[in-house]
DNA sequence: GGAATTTACTGGCATATGCCACTATATTTG
DNA sequence: CAAATATAGTGGCATATGCCAGTAAATTCC
């Protein structure tokens, strides 16, 4: 009862989790060596060669991202040729996002270096923790949880 | 071997964190009303209140954040009248962060709605894996995991 | 088929964060 | 004490993200 002054990182999962990401941003950033290039930046490259060509929609629903959030963040993606848009040919409303030639090099190199900070990261926290706290980081990602957060106020609020 | 084309989020930790801080920061911002006060402000409220008149220095350490990086967030709330930076007594460089009358009012206002926020989320994940899943993200947003991370690279690598 | 509605983006504005260069003030050194 | 160095902030620039107000194209409804 008179504790509710506590440290706020013990009791919110928003600020713990904007806080650790703030952390690892760093640390990954770092470890990416300097490749000019943002963990940000390589994971929207690793998850659009792995999408396909997805349209902005998918894609940013695949990053749990506001739409014109990643068209912003696309931006200098496209500015440095590393990434393309294409009109879908079906929809002329959408348009595809691509990597070029040079954007798909530049994401295999940094694979590597990815690769190791992972590898540090599951040594510092341990495998199966690390392995557990990404099921548990996916699982609050999803639609799912979203849903579930949403039907838990629908009562008491 | 074959499987490295697997979704990046079934492996990085950081894109992991990432993606769920940004889904968190929509449920939390969502639940905070229509305060006008984003959840980041208000944990960055409730952690100046906490720590009593830090410098901007302390301040961003315990948020985990870069020093002007702190000072830039700081704007809108000094702006606003939340907040205000005292120039510190002993030491003419620092200045101290300050909650004013009306920005202890505000976050008093809100921890409500923080807290019917939390409510739903230790519902939607369980109690028990909430509070591990903090104190996991606690540890990794802590100075000892950057430097354990930063050794883990200094052999290998 | 044409109007109403929905969908996929774009552009402008605002906050969130970080890096670097620079300034003012302290602290350390010789 | 004065010079060298370290510390706390500030300002400018760049990316990261989100909201809202259009715009254009597709879909739904008389």
């Amino acid at each position: 009862m008179e504790k509710q002054e506590e440290n706020i990182w013990a009791h919110c999962s928003s600020s713990s989790v904007r806080r650790a990401s703030r952390q690892l941003g760093q640390l990954y950033d770092d470890a990416m060596g300097l490749s000019d290039l943002r963990g940000t930046q390589f994971s929207l490259l690793t998850q659009i060669g792995y999408l396909q060509e997805p349209t902005q929609k998918e894609l940013a629903k695949a990053m749990v991202m506001d739409l014109s959030a990643l068209g912003h963040t696309l931006k200098p993606l496209i500015r440095d040729d590393l990434v393309e848009l294409v009109p879908d040919e079906k929809d002329r409303r959408a348009k595809r996002v691509r990597l070029t030639p040079t954007g798909r090099a530049r994401q295999l190199e940094l694979v590597a270096n990815w690769q190791e900070a992972q590898r540090r990261f599951d040594a510092v926290l341990g495998a199966e923790k690390s392995a557990e706290l990404r099921r548990t980081l996916a699982f609050i990602a999803s639609e799912n949880f979203a849903e579930a957060f949403a039907a838990a106020g629908k009562k008491g609020d």
